[in-house]
DNA sequence: TAGTGGTCTAGACCACCGG
DNA sequence: CGGTGGTCTAGACCACTAC
């Protein structure tokens, strides 16, 4: 782990800690430079991530300032997360468990082809799976993965997650996603699944997820229920 | 403006401009650093720029290489903005208009008093837009801000753009925002003003947005029709 | 093994905020 | 004005990829 990652760790831990208490001024880069024994761009490089977190906001002049958020709703999942569920939920204590509605190998559609860039001949497996979050169907996910890049994919695993197969048993590491979120009507799926009315909405977050040498892994639709999950995320002024 | 994002600039006209294709691979750090003068750590960080907004991905060892989104949905509006619609707007074409439903002065809610980091005392607008996109009812704005950092806000600046106001009229910067974005039914005020059937869903991002020095000047919530406006985001693996 | 990008340093200069 | 954070450099070492 790179020192600045250290750095930002442990000063993110005492800001939680409450050693450096929400709208005072953090010690100045100076100081930092002598208690870690790095060098000014390092430190200011773990100010950064802390920035980009929202957890403090420097300003020329004035010093670095730790901010306070804890009136934001915690009931919502950050939309900054590309490994799944599972590891999201157990965060905050909740529990996840997954039904298979779907999952068959097919050749992909256009929409699936053009999304994953592939070719007609290559196949992907098409998944559905039910998410049960702390005991109420909640997510019903559409997921697309190349047959090729995810070999030996089970029942068994789609039970448990599907991330920390790719990561732990095919050791693949991802460089980020795209995301689009948008509401829409419930249709049969939704409703037979979700146990929602017809006229209820559902929010819809596609995402095409990337390995970090630029290959398409996964394009997904999560049809989440209205009532039980919505998407929060912080926008940070480049720094 | 420095000399890290005048480089990343330059790249990213290039890279739009096809001088640098898709799938193939940038010059090296090192040959940059001589055609652009700079030390290596000032292209690296005009790389990190061009990263986050998706255009580039670098990997030790095998260098760095122009990404392809073209397939991506443009219809929908990025979410990382904290410049208002019409900045947006323009970009793709589009044109805006506004209609001033609601424009008066209040004491806070509880709601808003705690998101806005107020006192009972202190007054704040209450502002209810609608916004008219292509000559279409599109979005339904409710937005609060203070009246004490928004003095002389008149019905001419809501007709237009408050944040071209705040920028240069009043010369605030901004820091950032958070948002949250749920689906919901239609309310009244949606069916009234955007048309919707009772039972169509509604797209509602939630944000409050923060001046450069930490303090919150709006807390707003967008209802849009679920046909008209989606988000995008980029999530990238920090760097 | 050659070449790439990621990290880190020590020091410098500057823009900005506050008293 | 003194002190702060933002930027930039020149050079170094290292981890990684691809051949």
């Amino acid at each position: 782990m790179p020192k600045y990652e250290e750095i930002a760790n442990i000063i993110r831990q005492r800001i939680k800690q409450g050693r450096y208490p929400a709208n005072t001024l953090l010690p100045n880069q100076t100081d930092l430079v002598q208690e870690f024994n790095a060098s000014r761009m390092t430190i200011k490089k773990a100010m950064t991530i802390l920035t980009m977190e929202g957890l403090v906001l420097s300003r020329r002049g004035a010093g670095t300032k730790v901010l306070d958020h804890s009136f934001w709703d915690k009931s919502t999942a950050p939309a900054d997360q590309y490994h799944g569920m599972s590891h999201d939920l157990a965060d905050i204590g909740k529990t996840l468990s997954s039904k298979i509605i779907m999952f068959e190998v097919i050749f992909p559609t256009p929409e699936v082809k053009a999304r994953l860039m592939l070719t007609e001949q290559q196949p992907v497996y098409q998944i559905i799976r039910l998410r049960i979050i702390d005991g109420i169907n909640s997510v019903l996910e559409h997921t697309y993965m190349p047959v090729s890049l995810v070999p030996g994919l089970t029942d068994e695993v789609l039970k448990n997650s599907i991330y920390t197969y790719l990561k732990e048993s095919l050791h693949l590491t991802f460089a980020g996603a795209f995301r689009n979120i948008q509401a829409d009507k419930a249709d049969e799926y939704d409703q037979a699944y979700l146990d929602c009315a017809p006229t209820d909405p559902v929010l819809e977050v596609e995402q095409v997820v990337y390995l970090d040498n630029g290959q398409p892994i996964e394009y997904s639709k999560s049809r989440n229920r209205y009532d039980r999950r919505g998407y929060t995320f912080l926008d940070v002024k480049n720094t």
